[in-house]
DNA sequence: TAGGCTAGAGAACGTACGTTCTCTAGCGCA
DNA sequence: TGCGCTAGAGAACGTACGTTCTCTAGCCTA
């Protein structure tokens, strides 16, 4: 079994492991279930991922690298309004259960910290290149306050707010109509 | 062992499961080691609390209870102001690690769902009571706002920026000086 | 065809933990 | 003093789960 082969099996794993992590949380998804959800051995799995831990920031990972590209492809030459607009059919699927990253966070703290804080670094920087886009004057302080509005709507919107998006966007860009 | 004996252990029991289970997620922490450091046998502790769902649940319910009379209390008859002077204390203490309710909604999921949103749902009428005083035109969209800002600011200081709090009141009260 | 390598299925192992059970010591009371 | 009740300490039980091991079937090669 070659080296293709093989990144083929990963990738299985970790769309077993989004799809079950996200949806119920990492504790309550045992790696017996992930094995029969991804259709791979045992033996497999753990030639793949050698321990749970791993998996989980390998999950994390590669959710930051699609979550973030799938955005940055959505706002194209956009701005703000994209943002929010990307985040409102976000909170809208069918699977939406706020951020993977907070909800880890909560779950296991210490231990998932890098990546979390690797994604929302990463989120920020790139809320940061839109500030500077917009010609903000000071794009730090409206980098930070972008993401303040992003994960606020976010969690708003995982307790069933339905209109967490629209309320965010009006802060941040608060002359606009309607 | 008369009735207020026995709600003096379950205000201990409460005392230390509030302690380990916010510092440290729920499932992290076993009953053993919660009747330890409550200092109760563990008949004591089942009978108090038949079950650990109920103990999370007797937990989250009375850390809303006192989580939403502190900052009532510190607020007084001030605004919105107040309420960001008061999360910037939340934040600076030691050991502040997020929105309990959110940790464990995205440790838990359902099975504390109805904790959580109660939670949110009486900060909510709060901060649209503050609205309603300072006049806002339309005060549920902007009760909506506040708790975006609020658990905005709150999950973003949580992963460690510091001026978290700072920039949320600037969108709150975009005409401050400051 | 014989031999050995690989991979899958799932049994097995060790540990952790939620919950219940047992044993014992102390205390109130006749 | 003897009896029974209570409470605490912690052993015990059942289960779940992360991880490793075993067994077997198939396949490639000489």
């Amino acid at each position: 079994m070659d080296r293709s082969d093989n990144s083929a099996h990963e990738t299985r794993i970790l769309d077993a492991a989004e799809r079950l992590f996200y949806a119920r949380g990492v504790q309550a998804v045992g790696m017996d279930e992930l094995r029969t959800a991804a259709g791979v051995s045992l033996k497999r799995l753990y030639q793949s991922f050698p321990s749970k831990e791993v998996l989980v920031t390998a999950y994390l990972d590669r959710r930051d690298e699609r979550w973030l590209s799938s955005l940055r492809t959505f706002v194209g030459d956009g701005g703000v309004l994209e943002v929010f607009t990307w985040l409102v059919q976000w909170f809208g699927s069918e699977d939406f259960r706020g951020c993977a990253f907070l909800n880890a966070f909560g779950e296991l703290g210490d231990q998932v910290v890098r990546p979390v804080r690797r994604h929302k670094d990463r989120l920020r920087a790139y809320l940061r290149e839109l500030a500077v886009r917009e010609g903000a004057s000071d794009p730090d302080l409206r980098a930070d306050q972008l993401l303040i509005l992003v994960d606020g709507a976010t969690v708003t919107a995982m307790l069933g707010r339905p209109n967490a998006a629209g309320a965010a966007l009006r802060l941040a860009l608060p002359d606009m109509r309607g």
